[in-house]
DNA sequence: GTTGAGTCTGTAGTCAGGTACGGAAGTAAG
DNA sequence: CTTACTTCCGTACCTGACTACAGACTCAAC
């Protein structure tokens, strides 16, 4: 298999390979001298593997870390990475979360309003939300950095 | 005030401040010559306004547009704005969610598993996940997206 | 009146996860 | 044998939201 054909069969970019080669997710298979490099099933099943593991909210850098663990014997260390996961994904959660009741207030006051002049959302932007919910003089970075990384 | 005192009222870096003003989310107010600029309580609301759409997960983009419509004279148009975002917010949270109960699955799995050389989660990135749940040999990105960004 | 802190301006770097490009060399079909 | 893709390799660029720094200037305190 030549890198392209690994790649339409992975589903991703040859670029994207030779990315993960350079992070060195990847191995760089031999090249015959004045040759082209050949990949095998191996290769395919670790950018399964790779995808796998983003799906499941994993950065690159942590699948290296379960890349290490691949032989299976190393269940402790592997599912403290997993729990670790997940309480990042549920700390998430509870962000978008509270995003959600917020916005999903937001809009049916919004609905709901009889004055024309003076919208619930804009109004809200201007005087309740960082005053209830969040101190301001301090520039506690943490609460919000779970919460920027909304867009789709 | 100075920059500097703004930066401590709204709780934020005097650069972000620059950069806001950059990006056209802030004004830049009239410097005298040889002198330097001040800054009112208007300058600090409207970085208030900023750090709460931000707090409901808007960009720097969107909040851009929000401010736009800052008069509150312009309901449709926020609540549209404020409507998509919760679309993206809830988009955002089912995604969430699969990886939360798939790797909730794993742990327990893993931490009931009688067979200390073949760990479920190493054994489900290798086999499962990709086939059950995703498309292989199509690059949907789409679906994978709304999942990448799940570091704290 | 000098020192130290704050301001101004422009540019450059950070992080993640890729994406794009340029030029040389290899490969496959006709 | 030519033509048209691929591959290889290095480097640069992209988004978003900052963050850092250099050099010149201004301001307030002592
Ligand atoms: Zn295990
Ligand atoms: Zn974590
Ligand atoms: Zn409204
Ligand atoms: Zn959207």
């Amino acid at each position: 298999m030549t890198i392209g054909t690994l790649a339409k069969m992975a589903g991703m970019h040859v670029e994207t390979i030779r990315y993960y080669q350079r992070r060195g997710l990847v191995a760089l298979p031999e090249k015959p001298y004045g040759g082209i490099r050949r990949y095998d099933e191996n290769a395919l099943a670790r950018l399964h593997f790779i995808r796998s593991a983003q799906w499941l909210g994993f950065s690159l850098e942590e699948v290296g870390e379960l890349l290490k663990l691949e032989d299976g014997t190393h269940c402790d260390e592997t599912r403290a990475l997993a729990e670790h996961k997940l309480e990042d994904v549920r700390r998430k959660i509870v962000g978008l979360k509270q995003m959600e009741s917020t916005l999903d207030d937001l809009v049916e006051r919004c609905r709901c309003s009889t004055d024309p002049q003076n919208c619930p959302i804009i109004h809200s932007l201007h005087t309740d939300l960082h005053q209830d919910r969040r101190s301001c003089a301090n520039n506690n970075r943490d609460q919000l950095d779970a919460r920027t990384d909304t867009q789709p």
